[in-house]
DNA sequence: GGCGGCATGTAAGTTGTTACATGATTAA
DNA sequence: TTAATCATGTAACAACTTACATGCCGCC
């Protein structure tokens, strides 16, 4: 079993979803922590129905709309799966597992690290590329804390996502910080 | 060209290195934003050698101490590379490109959005793992940064070194906070 | 009829991890 | 002589990305 076997375990606890749906929740609601490639989801889904951990929804939907909204009638069909209790003993088993290691990848620290060997122009560029790409996730973590705030105790497990929201707020707000330092120093270097 | 390899030619530019020691130097170094093993450093340094990018020193010494002590005469001998021209000027190239797609994976997170289906302290074992690596991590940045502030004009890399520890101290502080929050949350979870 | 968006899926290639094999030296 | 540490290297595997192929539908 891999990360991404967990993830859609996990997701489809909440109820039914098909690949593209996992795909667009991945992208929404865990991109600033976590990223999945249909490569990785349409593989996986049929090798846990393989092993009967999940199963498909027979009668395939049509749909161009997410979680129960009105069916539009648009695009291929759509497979949807869901939870079988194995699947859920098997979620349960990992919850209570040890984290894996955690792993990082920025390269613009690289870039930083490194950046004697760049003038200071370029290396602006790419902290303001980072910066707006930062302050567009606020933006999108603060809308959905929004939204969560009030439907807090409609479901047990909101709390839980609140908490991972404000990780992203305080890490985007501490990023956000770094870039307004850094281009400061960056303006000052080249003036020297 | 990936990444591993201008991680390489990044640290040959400062002075020539093995294998083993840019290993050292990215897990102290650039551990908490980089990682990278010895599966992928020693074939790049072949392949990179291979296209004239950097060429092994002739003369093997020996040697347990980085970065110019005095040689030890331990353990096998040391292969060390130096950066040539062709690959400084291809580490330079790549500093002027934009920078690639980030990533992360922080499986915390995700145990924390399914945080529901496992238990308090289970959970809070796990945010309480965390923090002690980001503790440890923390102390870590802030010791290098103490060494290396009073050198900062010694060097034109210095500085931009600063600012790298400066955001993994934001990052670092900003985790640390979260954990305080997150454990008293799920302290008063369990006693719901 | 053709285009664009929705949706599923696969194959090829790249990248990265892990475990292991080797060798040399020092210290117990 | 055995263990530990330093150091290099590889092979097998696992994970991931990317680009593409397919198909269905609605619309112009």
């Amino acid at each position: 079993m891999r990360q991404t076997d967990y993830v859609i375990l996990g997701l489809l606890e909440e109820g039914p979803l098909s690949g593209y749906e996992i795909k667009k929740i991945v992208d929404i609601r865990f991109g600033f922590f976590w990223s999945e490639s249909f490569g990785q989801i349409f593989p996986a889904l049929r090798d846990l129905a393989g092993r009967g951990l999940i199963e498909e929804i027979p009668g395939g939907e049509t749909g161009g709309d997410a979680a129960g909204g009105p069916a539009e009638a648009k695009g291929r069909s759509r497979k949807r799966y869901r939870l079988v209790p194995e699947g859920e003993a098997a979620l349960r088993d990992w919850m209570a597992s040890p984290v894996a290691r955690e792993s990082y990848r920025l390269e613009l620290l690289l870039r930083m690290y490194f950046g004697h060997l760049a003038d200071g122009q370029t290396l602006a560029g790419q902290v303001e590329a980072f910066r707006r790409k930062h302050e567009g996730e606020a933006l999108l973590l603060d809308r959905f804390r929004r939204e969560l705030e009030p439907l807090k105790d409609k479901d047990e497990n909101h709390p839980h996502i609140l908490q991972v929201i404000d990780l992203g707020l305080k890490v985007n707000r501490a990023y956000l910080d770094w870039c307004r330092e850094t281009l400061e120093f960056l303006e000052e270097r080249t003036r020297r």
